[in-house]
DNA sequence: ACCTGAACACCGTTCAAGT
DNA sequence: ACCTGAACACCGTTCAAGT
């Protein structure tokens, strides 16, 4: 047997051995680092220990690669939420989820946050929020408009608060700074609620405004039913 | 007299007369072509007939530039929200107005879609959300979360909608032709809930699902509101 | 069949030199 | 005081050449 084992054989110079799911991990790898280091085709190619351009033998460009990556973390957003939660419950686990590996790969979850992967963990995505809002009681067009309001919004907040990682350090702390300095500086004449509220809106939280923007979609799919079973004449319910 | 006109004397050279506004202006005339013409500063310089680098005489980087920029589009949205409207209306013409600069100025609305201007026409727009929330009968820090509720998703959505119109066209055909090709042909066994809504999912269209997520948010408010005055043990009210 | 590396056509920004 | 233009340190991507 020529062959001292049955992995497969590599080539002669040590890591290029290129495969789509090693340049994946290698692509996550450096997204998690946000914004110390620059996702670029040349950071990856060091990453790998190969050059920067093998890349392409394996995907069309950067953004197909990107949408690859997204697919994989969206799948693991996945498989993570529990069996036998109501459908209020598995919108609240994909929101969680998907925030949680959106500002641990901001990049990832920025350049998504306006595209369709079209790959097989978005169409479970998809199934996963149609059975949401169908056993809320919605059905037909309804449903499709409430789907995407959903689907739409959690990838615009996610992606917002990715986008948000990814700008300099000294920007962040400017921009988290105003709440507690110029906007306590206003005229008080010309901006009276500012003025008044200024305290609580220092004191604000991103996970209290994430929570309020998600139990937001839900009350409004909550509605949505209840106005259709009104305007239908069906007793009211609960 | 020496002087035929009493307009500011210009320089030797035509067009490097260059100032904050006439630069504003001229971002603004970019960034109206969208995804057929790159915001970048060597076209600014083209497009102000002065070397690109003239304009870091003016604005400290690119992204101060843009910020000013955007707070230039912001007045306009708020100079256009019509006086006498109650604060589901002022909400609604906020948000209708931003979606309108953000899609003639794609670049503008989705650079800023997680940013803080610190500028004065955003200070306007706090003061309008805050007001319309205090006016529903929210104060205090529930104000200030559902005021961060409204305004950080209200960015999320048109920044949304703008980084969406940067793509290339083909990138958008693809994305948009996907609710009538590739969601129609999925395993009915697997995914029967995108299966039975295939042809309402390919029909919805974006202004249905920006109308529901602002109403959304309205919703939420008003039922945040309505929650409060039970558990305070007041009339239920209406 | 896959990887390499020079090269191309871009970026934002700096800085010495002009006027 | 302001503008110019060469230059720097980057980008993503292509393609002929290697093995």
């Amino acid at each position: 047997m020529p062959k001292p084992s049955d992995t497969p054989v590599r080539s002669k110079r040590a890591g290029s051995q290129l495969t789509p799911d090693a340049i994946i991990e290698a692509s996550l790898r450096i997204a998690a680092r946000g914004s110390e280091d620059a996702f670029t085709v040349r950071r990856l190619g060091e990453e790998l220990g190969a050059d920067p351009t093998a890349i392409y033998r394996h995907f069309r460009d950067k953004d197909e690669l990107l949408l690859s990556v997204a697919d994989r973390t969206l799948g693991e957003v996945l498989d993570r939420i529990p069996e036998g939660l109501d459908w209020k419950g598995r919108l609240r686990a994909l929101a969680d989820g998907s925030l949680e590996v959106a500002l641990k790969y901001p990049v990832v979850g920025s350049t998504m946050a306006s595209r369709t992967t079209r790959r097989p963990n978005e169409f479970r995505v998809v199934e996963l929020i149609l059975g949401a809002v169908m056993e809320a009681g919605l059905d037909g067009a309804e449903a499709a408009v409430h789907y995407r309001m959903v689907g739409d919004s959690l990838l615009a907040y996610v992606g917002q608060r990715a986008a948000y990682l990814l700008f300099d350090p000294d920007v962040r702390a400017a921009d988290e700074a105003s709440w507690s300095r110029e906007y306590r500086l206003v005229d008080a004449q010309g901006f009276p609620n500012i003025t008044r509220l200024s305290t609580q809106l220092a004191e604000v939280t991103d996970d209290e405004i994430f929570r309020a923007r998600v139990e937001a979609l839900i009350t409004a799919i909550e509605q949505r039913v209840e106005t259709l079973r009104r305007g239908q004449g069906a007793s009211a319910g609960v």
